[in-house]
DNA sequence: TGTTTTTGTCCGCTATACGAAATAAATCTG
DNA sequence: CAGATTTATTTCGTATAGCGGACAAAAACA
């Protein structure tokens, strides 16, 4: 546990101060007073020692003439040169990367179009090794300019160990991916679940600026949940990130599924397999362009690839609805590739939510799709690791521990 | 949003004071500071504070000769005097009081044997009003010297507003029971969803003291959810506290049922309803004892009895194998009555449960059973009031909400 | 040029935590 | 039994924080 001491004080302050600039953009000293109710002065000395470690920076276009007299306002931006960082994301096949400055703001990215399902963690380790030192040397920095790198995977994941539980990319079990990583770049690495990664990109960056309760849902090969919940990432116990595929569903035969297994885009492909097996599309189209297939044909009207998109939205319909019930978030984002955004497969979704939900909930949730986007991901992977550089102090002053070695006897209260 | 100032330092300093003094007993200054790592100064300047405010009080007792040379240590306990408050809980079937000291020991309890089901909102308000009243006379106090009240009900409840937006046990919907009976009473008057308070004690008093992630699943006449999340009692995102019963589940048929109709006691009971049909019990015997029947049937071999726990311990093994896969808690605690201490129903749980976790989650959580004890709910409805009167400061730090009005734009990072 | 207005900084105040030294209250030792 | 030793707590001095009010800066206005 943190103990309260005016260092923490002026972490949180420090913090504040830095996420008002960062999300409203450019602001003066006053506005940022306003914002935070912080006084003038206390935002005042933050500044000057934000401006001292370079971390913002005056804006100089004079050109702010915010219509009227008396002294102008110094606009304060997060300085882009203050720090670099590095963002991954591995899916089965690809590896992304991405070089962004301290505003979080994409300066070189690199995709890697590598089928990594089948090889072992050591040999991504070393793609994962190549492809940053190869994206960061394109940006034109050096390696020891990198403050921090950023993988996203799916999967299980314990940030706080660095440690990939489980994942379907990965044979191994408890991949320790970060110590690797750090060791192999000299340069501060941590990994996170790839749901967590776009649910702080949006939060940073994209449609959940403004809220500090959302669900995002991640439609993919795989099925990914991550919550923000009270402004900060949600995590389970041990820091382990929640995988929505691994929440079991009855399945209709009165036994239990993985939710994986019949929402994901795998288990819509199942059909596109079936499809192949009739010969209705032949070898060639299967291999990565089954879905495009498969939506095209839905759209044109075939009734068994609409109802596979179907079944899938209906039965993620359910977790969603069940999501819903427990966080009440005002909104739930569902992000993924082609099938996220189909309406074969969302509108049965959302009907599913709709029925499903009680009448005390019905509207607390606002469903929205967002189109998947490579840079985001990586972006979100940027932020997780600039959000440290930031000095976010959060949940360091919880209930303390118990250390059974300073406690007499646990006896009665 | 809360500032980060002076105050609020001394604010969570002293409230970790108040919490390491609560959860283990009585202790000196010394390992006070041990165990909160603050300074013995600081602590010597707190613990003086208190000790002015009379929330502690030295122990008295000159023999605690711990076996040393040296000062002896001054031992600091709480003072129970310090304030009392009541705590209530709605049931169905019964309207549950306690009247409690600063330390959560019960001075008086009550209970009162009636059907709240079929009352309107204000005539309970009623039914608490003069219960608590009572309880608070019989305790040797006058009303004036309470205070805080808390009232534990099913259903989906915001504490932070002071409604009940649902319950079973209501009619009307987001009945505004908190400024009701603040008014009623002259005391400051809180609500919450009673899973929470039976959270609560059991962080407080009970199994799970050195705990800070636990989940409770309560099965009654209700199904309810109590989550303790990183030392803190979680909560959807308006404050809103889930309510297991409306999880909604594939039934066997592939629609959709929500969980509290086929995995709580009211569900297990059609049976009941079943048998009296058929002349297998009389009707005297149903009401109220119906369960206990139920239960003495299943223990004697009856197979449908048996099955009908079996299938409610499975369904509700379903939710649990999900809000594992969510939370990776070490503890999931099942408190109710008869019905959830039944091996009949217990063991068809744990091994759905069992079953249904993947691998990577298989170990994590310890599924306890927990009798149900009246005494308990109302001790952690105290607990909830105590612990706002020990000052706890959490969740004031977070970040800035966007307030629009003093946002220039909005537009880009 | 002088006045007004708004912004940002400096000064003095108070509250906090902390480390070092002093004090308190017991046991141990010769 | 007096003094040394040990441990707990308090006192004192220092550093840092945030804040309110006075003050300087920088522009528009008259």
């Amino acid at each position: 546990m943190k103990t309260a001491d005016p260092e923490l004080m002026r972490a949180i302050n420090r913090f504040h101060v830095m996420d008002a600039i960062r999300r409203f953009g450019p602001m003066s000293r006053v506005e940022i007073s306003q914002l935070t109710d912080l006084s003038s002065t206390t935002v005042s000395a933050i500044t000057a020692a934000l401006l001292d470690d370079r971390l913002i920076m005056p804006l100089q276009l004079g050109a702010v003439r915010d219509a009227g007299r008396g002294r102008p306002r110094v606009m304060l931006r997060l300085n882009p040169d203050a720090a670099h960082v590095v963002g991954v994301k591995l899916a089965h096949d690809q590896i992304m990367l991405a070089v962004t400055n301290f505003c979080g703001d994409i300066l070189r990215s690199l995709a890697l179009p590598i089928r990594i399902d089948r090889q072992t963690a050591s040999v991504i380790g070393d793609l994962v090794e190549d492809g940053v030192r190869r994206c960061v040397s394109d940006s034109g920095l050096d390696i020891a300019q990198i403050s921090g790198v950023c993988v996203g995977l799916p999967g299980v994941v314990e940030r706080a160990a660095g440690v990939c539980r489980q994942s379907p990319i990965l044979q191994e079990r408890d991949v320790p991916f970060g110590a690797d990583l750090s060791h192999r770049l000299g340069v501060p690495a941590s990994i996170d679940s790839d749901v967590n990664l776009v649910t702080l990109a949006e939060h940073w960056f994209g449609q959940a600026r403004d809220l500090n309760d959302f669900l995002v849902v991640n439609v993919e090969r795989n099925l990914g949940l991550g919550i923000l919940h009270n402004g900060d990432l949600f995590r389970g116990a041990n820091g382990l990130s929640p995988d929505l595929g691994d929440l079991m569903v009855r399945s209709p035969d009165g036994g239990g599924e993985r939710l994986a297994d019949i929402a994901s885009e795998a288990s819509v492909l199942t059909e596109a397999d079936a499809l192949l097996r009739e010969g209705e599309i032949d070898a060639t189209l299967h291999q990565g362009r089954a879905m495009a297939f498969l939506l095209k044909r839905a759209a044109a009207g075939d009734k068994r690839c609409a109802c596979a998109l179907a079944a899938a939205g209906e039965a993620l319909g359910f977790a969603v609805a069940s999501l819903i019930a427990l966080f009440a978030p005002p909104k739930v984002i569902i992000s993924g590739r082609a099938m996220a955004t189909s309406d074969h497969f969302i509108e049965p979704l959302r009907k599913t939510v709709a029925a499903l939900l009680p009448a005390s909930l019905a509207d607390v949730s606002d469903i929205v799709v967002r189109e998947w986007s490579d840079e985001n991901w990586v972006r979100g992977a940027a932020a997780m690791t600039l959000r440290d550089l930031y000095g976010a102090p959060w949940g360091t002053t919880g209930p303390a521990p118990i250390r059974e070695a300073l406690v007499p006897s646990l006896g009665e209260s």
